[in-house]
DNA sequence: GGGACTGCCATCAAAGTTTCATGGTCGCGA
DNA sequence: TCGCGACCATGAAACTTTGATGGCAGTCCC
């Protein structure tokens, strides 16, 4: 499902050249013209991302926002400020009072459009395309991949999304029973000690030529993946 | 433990500048002026945000943050791109390669410093679970590690348990029933006597490197966990 | 049907726990 | 101040729990 980005905007010439550009982006597009609309609207539809215009009829931008950030279902809903007031003291009172991100008019289209990409991309960790490293680990999402110091390694399935996991909470413990709900899934019969298996299989896998063991297992707890070098 | 900010700029009036203000802020301030060190300095200190300028000798800005965003522990560092390059080309690319912020110089302090705590407020939640402290002492629940005066801590499950519950109301005595209860479970048919055995055992772990004594023993009473230091 | 993969089990080894016997220490009253 | 009893520390031994391992059967897919 493509990101919901609702613009707040009350020129209705910026409004539809926001709109425009943004749907070309592959996002949808919601827009209000009223402050007043605002929260309804994103109470309702649940927006990932606010664009939001400074001065409004009905609430100013600025008490949407401090609202937003009131309310615990919308505290981390991510919020750029538009505005023509250029004063340094606006932009600082609106980066305080919770944006995330404040853009002055006029500004440059591909520059909004990057500046919502990168909060976008923080809210919602989404699928990377790069390739991910932890140590001398390397684990490549897209063509499902892994080499360890340069050395391909060879994972089934299981053992990739197992690793996968893992190198998300680097020195985290996880449980047998996180495990199989993070990686086999949360309604799926499988006995704990299944997953010793598979941990052993990775062992195996990552450690064939002799490196160091990346994953530490904690007894009574479960396992982690370590930095090699950390302390056993 | 304020947040812990590296500044990578080659600038030194800059640079310095920069420090002196958040400084002033309360954070704690670290500075590089080299690309290729600040890589090192990131895994070594774990910043909590970095400021980086795009031109620096040794690694260019922008291939610090692409391999900041490669690597899993700093995924979701935060980073905020300082630049003389005014051009929208560059901030997109800026931003698309990851950054979290863009300015351009010359920017308002005032400005940085909103946009730093902005950057840093979204990041919070992102720092889970902190690792418990008490004196030299060192306990984190996430990676189930236990460290004092930054030596590692060996310690089996009840161990474990143990300390994590003594850690938590610092400087009170517990019996030994209150201690089986509270560590081993209500309903769990132990000698009283093990807990001595178990108390032993910690402290052994704890002062290992002849570190004074955490543990205090109240005659006809139990134990206690203290400050090293505090009166017997 | 062969290969790759998964899940389960039995077994062994290692790590950790509990108990007990013994000796040391402390506080207190004679 | 001495002696006593209560209390705690310690070492070792028996026992329990937990993890690692190798094997194997069932599936899925080419």
């Amino acid at each position: 499902m493509e990101p919901l980005i609702l613009i707040v905007e009350d020129e209705s010439a910026l409004s539809t050249l926001l709109r425009y550009n943004l749907q070309a982006e592959g996002y949808r597009v919601l827009d209000v013209d009223d402050g007043s609309q605002a929260l309804e609207t994103i109470q309702a539809r649940q927006p990932d991302l606010v664009i939001l215009d400074w001065m409004l009829p009905g609430l100013p931008g600025i008490e949407i926002c401090r609202e937003l950030r009131r309310r615990a279902q919308t505290r981390d809903l991510p919020v750029m400020m538009l505005t023509a007031r250029a004063e340094e003291a606006d932009r600082v009172r609106g980066l305080d009072i919770g944006a995330d991100d404040y853009l002055t008019k006029p500004f440059s289209l591909a520059e909004l459009k990057a500046r919502v990409r990168a909060l976008l991309r923080r809210a919602q960790p989404v699928a990377q395309k790069e390739p991910l490293t932890f140590g001398d680990l390397l684990l490549d999402l897209a063509s499902r991949r892994v080499a360890r110091g340069g050395r391909p390694v060879h994972l089934g399935p299981t053992e990739f999304r197992l690793l996968h996991f893992l190198v998300q909470y680097p020195g985290q413990v996880f449980s047998r029973e996180e495990l199989l709900a993070a990686v086999w899934g949360r309604d799926i019969h499988v006995e704990a000690r299944t997953v010793d298996v598979h941990i052993r299989r990775l062992r195996a896998a990552l450690n064939a030529d002799a490196s160091p063991d990346m994953i530490r297992t904690v007894r009574a707890a479960g396992y982690a993946l370590d930095l090699p070098g950390a302390p056993a």
